[in-house]
RNA sequence: GCGCUCAUCGUCUAGCCUGGUCUAGGACACCGCCCUUUCACGGCGGCGACGGGGGUUCGAAUCCCCCUGGGCGUACCA
């Protein structure tokens, strides 16, 4: 174990989204290269809008993506006594202090600033005020340094620098006595030792405002890394115009946890020219190092691609396990029929999704399968009848469905019957699979077994 | 508006720190050819970028400045 102590912060307001995730992969990834540790943290502070269903989500997200943490999760709302103390210490340490302003009054404020070209922050009315109203409501803020400035060396965009006057006195404590983020989230990453906080960098700006409160509560300051923001087509903020964004939306479509991770930390950080990496080899060679400064704009061809490598070379007994449960999804019974595993191999490579593959298998499983009209009316016509009767016939004497032998049995039919594969292999595909589009037709043929196959063909045949 | 920040093909990026080896490399997408029983896979090739302007230097994608453009923040959200 190395000193190295790393969290991932979510709030549970949502499902897991794609920048948490990255954020998140991050955060595994350095903690397992370094051999540190990797803290989950959930941050429901905000009571209103924190859900459990959120947490679940957030937790299958985690699990599905792989992402084991280390601690955690601990939750936020179960701390709210220690908040509470050290809000105490600095109200009494006069490093805090209430503030009985009312947020209609603050919101004009504000207005009134900004239309003054000023800077819409707290006026400081109540900040040297000593007198205590009975019945009023009150929140307390921190009483932030007016001069001088703050700087941090963030471990991926280097120094950054803000004014002291840039910073407001912000709300600690709420009306109704519960804690604020930037307030919490000092109190949590100091008393549990995270020595480096990696997170998005739209968070940058609250970077300075939570030094000064290290500082205010005598807590050393841990090391920040601010990663870039993912985008969307448009380079806004990525959200859900630009489509799914929710991780388990892409389980859901069909794509594997391995390739949405590769995916994910391509974003950002590059290792040369690799694209392809499996877990180990990114806990081997992921570094702070490697990160982009610049945001990037998520595109749903490359991930597609990736998914699609990874289906081509995943296991075939991994995937058949899979593919049931998308079929189940897809409402395609796959109790009876071909083996899976021999159905995964033939659609390996022709299948860029666990969806499409789904889709793309439907046809071994169906009882009768349902002809494409215009692949009927071109490739399934009343000439080919004794062809395919040729065909039925020749199979029946197969004693193996290896696609071997039945590769040889098609070679005896095109002799026998002087037609070229070409003449004879649509009108099979068509009779078989019901498209023009298929895995090959011995590999078919094979897989559905011959019984299965000439009882299709002989249906077809008979119909024409 | 103000603050912070970023800037290489349409997109993800390598190169930038330690200027010359960059007529800028790889990947996705797109186009073409090959392979082929269909669809795919695969192979080969093509298209395509250093935002603009000043400097420094023998030499700048690389260093400096300005401009422009983008992102984020500016809550009793996190």
């Amino acid at each position: 174990m190395s000193e190295l102590r790393v969290r991932f912060a979510p709030s549970p307001t949502g499902h897991l989204h794609i920048g948490g995730a990255r954020t998140a992969l991050f955060n595994y990834l350095l903690a397992r290269k370094e051999q540190g540790t990797f803290v989950l943290r959930i941050e429901d502070t905000d009571v209103a809008r924190s859900t459990q269903e959120s947490v679940d989500a957030i937790l299958d997200a985690m699990k599905w993506l792989g992402f084991t943490c280390d601690e955690g999760p601990v939750y936020q709302s179960e701390r709210f006594e220690l908040y509470r103390e050290k809000i105490d210490q600095l109200v009494s340490e006069g490093k805090a202090y209430r503030c009985y302003c009312r947020q209609d009054e603050l919101d004009q404020k504000r207005e009134a600033a900004q239309a003054k070209g000023l800077k819409p922050k707290y006026d400081g009315t109540c900040r040297d005020r000593s007198d205590h109203p009975e019945n009023t409501p009150y929140v307390i803020r921190f009483r932030s340094p007016l001069s001088g400035e703050t700087s941090f060396n963030d471990r991926v965009k280097g120094v950054i620098t803000f004014s002291n006057d840039e910073l407001d006195d912000l709300i600690i404590q709420r009306t109704d006595g519960t804690p604020t983020y930037n307030f919490v989230v000092v109190v949590d990453d100091a008393t549990m030792n995270i020595t480096l906080v990696l997170r998005g960098d739209d968070h940058i700006n609250n970077t300075p405002r939570q030094i000064v409160m290290y500082k205010a509560l005598g807590y050393p300051v841990p090391d920040f890394a601010h990663v870039p923001m993912i985008l969307g087509s448009d380079k806004t903020r990525l959200s859900k115009r630009h489509g799914a964004t929710s991780v388990m939306a892409y389980r859901d479509m069909g794509y594997l946890p391995e390739a949405l991770v590769n995916y994910l930390v391509r974003l950002g950080w590059s290792h040369g020219d690799d694209e392809i990496f499996s877990m180990e080899e990114l806990i081997e060679k992921f570094s702070l190092d490697n990160i982009g400064r610049s945001a990037s704009v998520f595109n749903p061809d490359k991930l597609l691609w990736l998914n699609a490598h990874y289906i081509k070379t995943g296991h075939s007994q991994r995937l058949a396990d899979l593919l049931k449960e998308y079929m189940q999804a897809a409402g395609i019974e796959t109790s009876k029929g071909p083996n899976l595993v021999a159905v995964v191999k033939t659609l390996q490579e022709r299948a860029r999704t666990m969806v499409e593959m789904a889709e793309a298998a439907r046809f071994y499983f169906a009882d009768t399968v349902e002809v494409d009209p215009s692949a009927a009316e071109k490739f399934l016509t009343a000439d080919k009848k004794p062809v395919l009767g040729a065909v039925i016939r020749h199979l029946h004497l197969l004693k193996q469905a290896d696609e071997v032998s039945i590769g040889k049995t098609f070679d005896t039919i095109m002799e026998e019957t002087g037609l070229k594969l070409g003449k004879i292999g649509p009108s099979v595909r068509v009779a078989l699979t019901g498209s023009t589009s298929s895995p090959g037709i011995y590999e078919v043929i094979s897989v559905l077994g011959i019984e299965e196959s000439c009882r299709r063909l002989q249906r077809i045949q008979e119909s024409l």
